[in-house]
DNA sequence: GCAGTTATGGACTGGGCAGTCCAGAACGAA
DNA sequence: TTCGTTCTGGACTGCCCAGTCCATAACTGC
């Protein structure tokens, strides 16, 4: 069967993530990549095709990854209400530690992803509905359970946490700790108030 | 006194400007600036130095434009609570006009500036502060005025607002101009409730 | 119209980039 | 051990990039 590979292509792909996400896309070249997986040249070609698809391998599977453990906090709480304040107060934690990139790849991308890329777009397009659609579906189970106040829409809401989530990684990707942790306690606070549809918003 | 000028710089400036606006920093080569500008390759070394000089004196210029439209917009209203509202629009208006580039300079570099370029984190740091600030002083005129409830802590509310705004233009990025629409009247709804501080937020 | 000064166009350079390619290494099978 | 297969290191390529440089153009003052 030949010469056996001499790495584990997600082992790989973990690293790569790593530098996109600290760098972005443009500013990694494949020198980095190639140090920080440690393959060497014709390997990462062989396995990932080019910068380019392991870009978007990396980027899915973040995305990906990320979703998924979302979903998993947002349930293992007792109440919704709960599952959301835990889930914001991990993106104020994740802020914090050391070893990790600063912000969220996928916000990244998003703010420097060229017009007319439209594979990039699309990951990102998609990441963003995830999100959207866990955030609703948690709201959903606030009204079930008690802990959201009915008058609280939940696509509303939804896309308000989701865009704050994005405002927050991007306040993470300027060390902005304390600027976070303000918003958190404010936007939370949101989610309690009863009349937030009742008014007549200006739209 | 030699050979005029055949350019304005200040022109120039501008038009380079909505080319990092738009591509980012790392993605712009010298020859779209070129382009963009109509300016020869020596015109432009001899009167921004370097494509990083340009940069970062399109990126201040852009930063101090924006904060005195900013500051103007939300002293011209009867009331601070109107004025947040009008800016708010103003940021969903910008996101659907046709010619503009997509997002805020800003916030797309903030999202991609290295962690060790201390000359562009400056410049977006400042930026940051200074919206805060001037979301603060609205908060504060707001509760003078009477439009805004004196129990919305203006510090807080300001890293809120400031961090929904960074929120919304990366969703501008992505041209989710619904998105905005939604997160907007919810986040300011959430400037009308009064019990926002009471309870005991999650930190 | 001449001298001095400043701006301009474009050829040029060196470096770094993504990506290619192949000789040889490292296996499994028989 | 030998053969077939697969993987690896690194030399190599060609391109595009930011930045330099200089001959010449375009002007002002005298």
């Amino acid at each position: 069967m030949g010469r056996p590979k001499e790495f584990i292509a997600e082992d790989a792909l973990t690293q790569a993530t790593r530098v996109f996400w600290t760098k972005g896309y443009e500013a990694t070249t494949m020198v980095d990549l190639l140090t920080a997986t440690g393959l060497s040249k014709s390997s990462l070609y062989e396995t990932f095709g080019s910068k380019r698809d392991l870009f978007l391998a990396a980027l899915s599977g973040y995305c990906d990854e990320r979703t998924q453990m979302m979903r998993e906090l947002l349930q293992s709480r007792a109440t919704a209400r709960e599952a959301i304040t835990a889930f914001f107060a991990l993106i104020v934690e994740q802020a914090r530690q050391e070893g990790r990139p600063f912000g969220c790849l996928s916000c990244n991308e998003a703010a420097q992803m060229e017009a007319h890329d439209t594979e990039v777009q699309r990951v990102v397009a998609r990441d963003l509905d995830s999100m959207e659609a866990a955030f609703a579906e948690v709201i959903d189970r606030g009204h079930a359970d008690g802990s959201i106040p009915p008058q609280v829409d939940s696509r509303r809401h939804a896309r308000f946490l989701n865009t704050l989530h994005h405002g927050l990684q991007l306040m993470a990707r300027t060390r902005s700790v304390d600027r976070m942790e303000d918003t958190v306690a404010v936007a939370l606070a949101a989610l309690d108030q009863a009349d937030g549809l009742a008014r007549p918003a200006s739209q």
